[in-house]
DNA sequence: CGGTTTTGACCAGCGC
DNA sequence: GCGCTGGTCAAAACCG
């Protein structure tokens, strides 16, 4: 499907991948085809499951009317992802999840709930647009993503995460927060 | 002043 | 072995 409307400027979704996949895939060959606004619409959480490659994504909409995300997300896992630190230098192999999406959107960064540093951007072979590195700020999260701009189509935005957040989303909690605290309230009436 | 962004340098992997 | 490319570091600049 094509959504005909127009691009949110911001996505306030909560995305949390839960990857358990079987077959190494490559992320240029392997796009699939999911219906955001469908999924979102029809509930607010949901497992995506690609039978083909055994891949399972956890996704939570935080406002499913207002997740308008273009419709193409990409999973892999990394066969032996090589953690590198300090210019490069290879540490060690680990398996880290790792998925992308895109997104057709004026804005490059998605706001998904979570707090982003950007720590390098590069020019990419092949590629108008430079792409841009970031880390999550929580103290004990290493989770990564990068973002670049098609310039095939330079409406559209490709996101890559790689890692699963080890802590709650703080948007999701700066919303339940005050909600749990009047439950509380009422609980001890 | 602390957190974030920018940007040049550095490094490892890969292909030839 | 060499050059190219992508990913990361870290100092400086920027900003609220």
């Amino acid at each position: 499907m094509e959504s005909q409307d127009p691009p949110p400027q911001n996505n306030p979704f909560l995305f949390t991948p839960n990857l358990e996949l079987q077959n190494p895939l490559d992320p240029q060959e392997q796009l699939c085809d999911f219906d955001w606004a469908n999924i979102f619409s029809a509930q607010n959480s949901l497992l995506l499951h690609n039978g083909d490659t055994k891949e399972t994504i956890e996704c939570v909409s935080s406002s499913s009317s207002s997740f308008m995300a273009q419709n193409k997300v990409v999973c892999e896992e990394e066969k032996g992802n090589k953690e590198k630190r300090k210019g490069g230098r290879v540490k060690k192999t680990t398996r880290v999840p790792r998925f992308a999406f895109q997104t057709r959107s004026a804005d490059d960064i998605l706001d998904d709930g979570y707090r982003w540093r950007k720590y390098g951007q590069k020019a990419v072979k092949n590629s108008t647009y430079p792409r841009s590195y970031y880390r999550c700020t929580h103290h004990t999260c290493n989770v990564k993503k990068q973002v670049q701009r098609l310039s095939k189509d330079t409406s559209i935005v490709v996101t890559t995460y790689e890692g699963i957040h080890n802590h709650p989303c703080e948007k999701l909690m700066e919303t339940l927060t005050p909600l749990l605290k009047q439950i509380q309230f009422l609980a001890s009436l």
